[in-house]
DNA sequence: ATGTCCCGAGAATCGGGA
C-alpha cells in the first residue's frame, strides 16, 4: 500500500517558550519525522514527557541558553548514529544529530549564524561548513535514503530574501557562504524547496522587526537536501506558514517535505 | 539606520545572540 511520509524542520528558538506551538503543530500536520533547532535548554530541561504524549520518541542536544538540536520520530525513538559534527574535537556547541529514523539517516543542524561578520563567528562559520561538507560527502552516496535537514543559516541566491540589498553585508548572504553551499549541493544533495517551487520565492524565516512577518518580507534559510535516493521519491514540499502568524511564534516556520513510500508507517 | 524576541542573571532591567 502507498504512503507517504512527511520530514520537518523548525527551529524553535526556545523549546520552553514554544512547546504550545509546538504540540498543536505536532497534532495539526503529524510529521513523521522532525528537527528542532535552537532548543536555548540543557538536556535536563527538554520536554519528553509533553512530546511523547503527542506520539512522539526523541533524542536531543541541548545546550544552556544557546542552540541545541533534537530529532522526533513520529511512533519511534530515533536511533542515533552522531552526536556533534566531527573535525573539531573542540567545538563544544550543540548543533548536529545524527539518527535513523524510519529507515532515513538524518543529520539535523543548526548551522552557525555568522555575525557580526567579519570576526570569529564568521570565521567560525565558514569552518563549520567545511566540517558539514567533509562529513556530507560520506553520506551523499549511501545506498539509502539520507536527508539533511536544518536552519542553515544561508540565503542560497537572491530569489531566496526579499530585498537582498537589505542583507547585503550579513553573513547569511556573504559570497564565500553561498559558494560553500553550492559546494555542498554539487556532491549531489537536492535542495528540495527550491526544486519544487523552481522559480518561485519561498521563504521559512521572518524577522521580529517591522512586521517583516505580516508584509511577507522573509528569508528562506531552513533547507532539506535530499540525497538522489530520497530524492527521487519527493511528491511534496511547503513551508507550513501560518506557524508564522501565532501568538508569541518563533521567527522560523516548520518546512516539511513528503516521500512517496512502499508500505504504511507504521 | 531602524527595530523585536529569546535566554540567563537575579530581583529590575540589561547584555548577548539572532
Amino acid at each position: 500500500m502507498a504512503a507517504t511520509l512527511r520530514i520537518a524542520t523548525y527551529n524553535v528558538n526556545g523549546i520552553t517558550s514554544r512547546l504550545p506551538h509546538l504540540l498543536r503543530w505536532l497534532e495539526a500536520t503529524r510529521p513523521d519525522i522532525v528537527a528542532l533547532q535552537e532548543l536555548k535548554a540543557s538536556d535536563e530541561a527538554f520536554p519528553l514527557e509533553a512530546i511523547q504524549d503527542a506520539g512522539y520518541g526523541a533524542l536531543w542536544h541541548g545546550q544552556r541558553a544557546w542552540n541545541g538540536v533534537a530529532l522526533l520520530g513520529r511512533g519511534t525513538t530515533p536511533v542515533q548514529s552522531r552526536r556533534g559534527l566531527p573535525g573539531d574535537p573542540a567545538d563544544t556547541q550543540s548543533r548536529y544529530l545524527e539518527a535513523a529514523v524510519h529507515g532515513v539517516l538524518v543529520g539535523a543542524l543548526y548551522l552557525p549564524n555568522g555575525n557580526p561578520r567579519p570576526g570569529p563567528k564568521f570565521d567560525y562559520k565558514l569552518a563549520w561548513m567545511r566540517r558539514l561538507a567533509a562529513h556530507a560527502r560520506g553520506l551523499v552516496g549511501l545506498p539509502h535514503p539520507v536527508a539533511l535537514i536544518g536552519d542553515f543559516n544561508v540565503i542560497p541566491e537572491d530569489i531566496d530574501v526579499y530585498d537582498p540589498n537589505a542583507w547585503r553585508r550579513d553573513a547569511l548572504i556573504q559570497p564565500e557562504v553561498r559558494a560553500a553551499y553550492a559546494q555542498l549541493l554539487e556532491q549531489g544533495w537536492t535542495d528540495t524547496l527550491r526544486a519544487l517551487f523552481e522559480d518561485a520565492p519561498v521563504y521559512t524565516f521572518w524577522d521580529h522587526f517591522r512586521q517583516h512577518a505580516e508584509r511577507d518580507r522573509g528569508l528562506r534559510i531552513d533547507h532539506l537536501l535530499l540525497n538522489p535516493v530520497l530524492s527521487a521519491a519527493v511528491e511534496a514540499a511547503g513551508v507550513d506558514q501560518w506557524m508564522r502568524l501565532e501568538e508569541k511564534a518563533s521567527d522560523h516556520a516548520p518546512t516539511w517535505v513528503e516521500i512517496a513510500v512502499e508500505h504504511a508507517i507504521p
